[in-house]
DNA sequence: CAGTTTATATAAGTAACTTAAACGTGTAGG
DNA sequence: CCTACACGTTTAAGTTACTTATATAAACTG
C-alpha cells in the first residue's frame, strides 16, 4: 500500500474540493415570498453551519464562533447575513446583557431546513456511492484531517 | 446506519477543515539562502498543487488551470507568486509561441520537494490513524464529494 | 491577408476570513 | 460604591484567493 501516493492524491484533491465547497450556492425559495422574503438566497457553507448548529437550540455569537472555529467577528458577520435574509434573530440574554442569543425567526425553522437540504442533497447523493464502512471511514478521516491541521496551524485560544 | 447523521457531520466538518486547509503556511527554508532566496515562503494549497503537478513535467498555464480546476487568471496568479519566490520559471513554447510553459527553476526541484513535505507531513501524520481500507475509503469519498459538488456547481467549460 | 479562435495576462470586483481597537456590560477589591 | 479590569460583541481595516470581463498577441482559416 502506497501511503505516499494517497497523500499526494489528497494533496491534489483537498484544495479543489475546497473551492467547490466554498462556492456559495443560490437557493431557490419559492413560496416563502409571502413572508416578504426574497425568492432566493446566497448561502455559504458557513451559513449552513450556523443553521445546523441552531437546530440544537439558540446559541450565543461566541458559542457559534467556537463551534465553527472562527473568530468572533466572523461569527458576527455570518449572523448579520442570516439576519438580513430574515432567517435568524438576535435576542439579548436577560441573564447577561452582554451576550447576544441567536435563534431562528419564528416560523423560519422549516425554511432553514429547506436551505440545509439544498446542501445535504449533493452530499447524500455522493455518499450513495459508498458502503457504510466507507462512509464511516470518510467521516473518521475528515475528523482526523481537521484535528491534525488544526493542531498544526496555530489553534491559539 | 444513520446516513443523515453522517451527512450532518460532514456538513459541519467540511467548512471547518476547509478553513484550516486554506490557511497558508509559512515554510522554513534555511539553507537555500545562498541562492539569494528569502528564508521562508508563504505557500497556499494552490501553490502546493502547482508544485505537485510540475513533478510530472512542465505544464502550460492553461493545463495547470485545468488540472487545478480554476480559471486561467487564477493559474497565472499562482505561477506569478511561485516565480516571485524563485521556484518556477516561464519559458516560451517554441512550437506555439502563445503558450507559456511553466517548470521548476533548475536546482529548485529539491526545494519544491521540501515545501511539499511541509504539507505532506501533517497529512501523513493524520493518515497514520487510519487502516489501509479506511485510507482508501477516505480518498474515494473525497473524490466522490469533489465530483458531486463539481457537477452541482456549474462546471461550465 | 482580414477575421476568428486560442493562450495568457491585466484590471476590477467580491466573499470570507483575519487582527486590532471600540463599546457596553459584568465582577471584584479597597 | 466606585474604580479597575475582564468579557462578549461589534466596528474598522487589511489580506487572500478567487471570479468575470477585457486586452493583447499569436495561430489558424478561408
Amino acid at each position: 500500500m502506497h501511503r505516499g501516493r494517497l497523500v499526494n492524491e489528497i494533496l491534489m484533491l483537498l484544495p479543489t474540493l475546497m473551492r467547490f465547497v466554498e462556492r456559495p450556492s443560490l437557493v431557490e425559495l419559492g413560496e416563502i415570498s409571502h413572508h416578504g422574503i426574497p425568492m432566493d438566497v446566497q448561502v455559504s457553507p458557513g451559513h449552513i453551519q450556523v443553521l445546523l448548529a441552531l437546530t440544537r437550540g439558540p446559541r450565543s455569537v461566541g458559542q457559534l464562533a467556537q463551534e465553527l472555529e472562527v473568530s468572533p467577528p466572523a461569527a458576527t458577520q455570518l449572523v448579520d447575513r442570516l439576519a438580513e435574509h430574515g432567517m435568524v434573530e438576535r435576542h439579548n440574554d436577560m441573564a447577561d446583557r452582554r451576550v447576544v442569543l441567536v435563534d431562528y425567526v419564528p416560523g423560519m425553522h422549516e425554511v432553514a431546513q429547506r436551505i440545509m437540504e439544498s446542501r445535504r442533497g449533493p452530499l447524500e447523493r455522493a455518499m450513495r456511492g459508498l458502503t457504510d464502512e466507507e462512509a464511516l471511514a470518510l467521516v473518521k478521516g475528515l475528523k482526523l484531517l481537521a484535528a491534525t491541521f488544526g493542531a498544526t496551524t496555530g489553534e491559539e485560544n
